[in-house]
DNA sequence: CTCGGAATCC
DNA sequence: GGATTCCGAG
């Protein structure tokens, strides 16, 4: 585990894949692709831009260059690349921004519980997006940003940066062919290197950005003292970089370390990825004051990393009776894009371009607990999907009469419009989830890849989903692929890449019970326990549910057999009022964190990520 | 440009 | 399993 120096480690980054790294040979195309975005040098070839997680490519010969140099495949192409890339769109890795050339959109959350299966998803859900946060520039960062990020990440990565920008050019320039070991890994390096002088546009960005945001101070996640200053975990406006766990290194410095990554992980299985603060409740944190003030900023940021993040409002329960200021919710429309003014809060992109969204939901207290909408059907499964898709939603259904209670408050709440159905497959994760916000967003696939300000309503959203499953079955036997329609794509990874949505205020507040519980019940107050209870209950169904269906994807049922686990532990621990104690590694995480005390960091981890990613490309070299 | 099937490689 | 390569189709 990690030392009292590390308190939060939890995990080192997260798109970081443990096993792709130091053994493994091969670097897999989407690490590459972050690799190059979190590389000022490469900004010109490829970025981030628009969503959180999208990023545009800019030269795609050169970035097909650069991926065959990497993989010592001289006869790469923007063509190939692509197909590659595609492949990750049923990974749901990637998505693609349509409309938009070149574009393509990358899903977090998929990412992690790929390389980090463990943990829970779900509920804590990673963070959404965390792709770089929009400032009003084009491009954002990825990774390092801060100077301190800079520093560790490169310094273990690599001696200090020596490369010049001149260097980096020949690097580009001679690249193409293996045969040079200097190659693509070169370049890659040297710009780490770059990275390591600061050059990045981090420092750019912050200064646009807001200086810094009061309840951060909450979540400091490194017990410093001088945390208090900084920044909390979300996406922190000096990182650009999509993951909201930016890595603003403690103060001392991440873990200077070497710290395997997968090592990281195993120690805190918990909290680490889970974005926000919101983890770390002050409660449970051994640094937690109780001023008012401190409390209202906490319920601020723990509002706000819901909003943004997912999740899990249970954190709320403590507070039952407060109520959270909101966090500004700018317009609701849409903010304008991305621009994102994040003034009062960095967050305000994320927020805002959910609010768009969330309107909506906003009127309906309680919908989402529960994933509504069938999941996309593999698109394999798309040709026999639909007699698939039906039984297993039947089978569901019927799992699901405990919850449907839960399934009524939506509908007596309001919007008489939203087909609860079974999730069939759809991933699991989300489904496990159950209590989190975050399923909004899976509902809400519109994504906004396209359209940052388009949202459609949700309950609009579930119709068009329902219907479009249905249209994909009956329509063509391919059936769109859930990326066709922007606004209609069921993945929740999709959502993922979305901003977060934003749960009405009062959902928020009492959010479990809204979520689960019974829908005129909600008894706001002492829901814990019942929550509790649900949550027990909803395992058991998943359980079942998942033994009877079948269920399409591979791909969900790991995801959710793992989600359910480590629900399990979640309850177990819930229940026993565990706190992280002893953690229990692996499994739980993200969710253990709402209850858990303060939370490592995610900058850390993201910190680490980067030198992971760092030293992957080192180590893949060599062609 | 984008998509995705199919075969193939490692 | 993760591409890579080729290719027809939209």
């Amino acid at each position: 585990m990690k030392t009292s120096a590390d308190p939060g480690f939890a995990f080192p980054d997260w798109a970081y894949k443990p096993e792709s790294s130091p053994g493994s040979r091969q670097i897999q195309l989407w690490h590459f692709i972050l690799e190059l975005l979190r590389k000022e040098e490469y900004h010109d070839v490829i970025a981030w831009q628009g969503d959180y997680g999208e990023f545009v490519i800019k030269d795609p010969d050169e970035v097909a260059r650069l991926w065959g140099a990497r993989k010592c495949k001289p006869q790469m192409n923007y063509d190939k690349l692509s197909r590659a890339l595609r492949y990750y769109y049923n990974k749901r890795i990637l998505h693609k921004t349509k409309g938009k050339r070149f574009t393509y959109k990358f899903n977090f959350n998929k990412l992690v519980l790929v390389n980090y299966p463990f943990i829970d998803m779900g509920s804590g859900r990673v963070p959404q997006s965390a792709p770089p946060v929009p400032t009003g520039s084009s491009h954002f960062r990825f990774p390092p940003s801060t100077p301190s990020d800079v520093l560790s990440s490169s310094e273990e990565l690599r001696s200090p940066g020596m490369f010049s920008s001149v260097a980096r050019r020949m690097a580009r320039g001679s690249v193409s062919d293996c045969s040079d070991g200097t190659s693509a890994n070169s370049e890659l390096e040297e710009a780490v290197g770059a990275d390591e002088r600061g050059i990045g546009p981090e420092r750019i960005y912050r200064g646009l950005l807001p200086p810094r945001l009061p309840h951060d101070s909450f979540f400091r996640i490194y017990p410093n003292p001088t945390g208090l200053g900084r920044h909390g975990p979300r996406v922190h406006p000096d990182s650009l970089s999509p993951f909201p766990v930016s890595p603003l290194p403690g103060p001392g410095g991440i873990l200077a370390q070497n710290l395997s990554p997968a090592l990281s992980m195993t120690p805190t299985p918990h909290l680490p990825y889970t974005p926000s603060p919101s983890m770390s409740s002050p409660m449970l944190g051994s640094h937690f004051s109780f001023n008012p003030e401190d409390m209202k900023h906490y319920l601020q940021a723990h509002t706000q990393s819901v909003y943004n993040y997912h999740l899990s409002p249970r954190a709320f329960l403590h507070y039952p009776s407060i109520i959270i200021p909101q966090p500004h919710r700018p317009t609701p429309e849409k903010p304008a894009a991305h621009h994102l003014h994040c003034p009062p809060l960095p967050l305000s992109h994320s927020l805002g371009q959910q609010l768009g969204g969330g309107d909506e939901r906003e009127q309906h207290p309680s919908p989402f607990k529960f994933k509504l909408q069938p999941p996309p059907l593999g698109r394999k499964q798309r040709d026999s999907g639909s007699s698939l898709a039906a039984a297993s939603s039947s089978s569901q259904s019927s799992s699901f009469t405990g919850s449907s209670q839960i399934i009524n408050s939506p509908l007596a709440a309001g919007p008489p419009k939203i087909k609860v159905e079974p999730i069939s497959d759809i991933e699991s994760d989300e489904e496990v989830e159950v209590t989190d916000i975050s399923e909004e967003d899976e509902i809400y696939h519109s994504d906004k890849d396209e359209h940052d300000d388009i949202f459609t309503p949700r309950a609009h959203h579930y119709h068009q989903l329902n219907n479009h499953h249905q249209a994909n079955g009956n329509g063509s036997s391919l059936s769109a692929p859930p990326h066709s329609n922007p606004d209609e794509d069921p993945d929740d990874d999709e959502d993922v890449f979305k901003t977060p949505a934003t749960p009405s205020i009062s959902s928020l507040t009492f959010p479990l019970i809204n979520l689960k519980s019974e829908p005129g019940q909600a008894a706001p107050i002492s829901p814990c326990i019942p929550l509790k209870l649900r949550f027990k209950r909803r395992w058991s169904e998943d359980q079942k549910m998942e033994a009877d269906g079948e269920r399409d994807e591979a791909e969900d049922k790991k995801v959710r057999a793992e989600a359910e686990e480590e629900k399990r532990e979640e309850a177990g621990r819930s229940m026993g009022e565990a706190e992280n104690g002893g953690g229990r590694a692996g499994a739980g995480s993200v969710i253990l964190g709402l209850m858990l005390p303060p939370p490592p960091t995610q900058r850390r981890a993201s910190s680490e990520l980067q030198r992971a990613t760092a030293q992957l490309s080192l180590e893949n070299t060599g062609c």
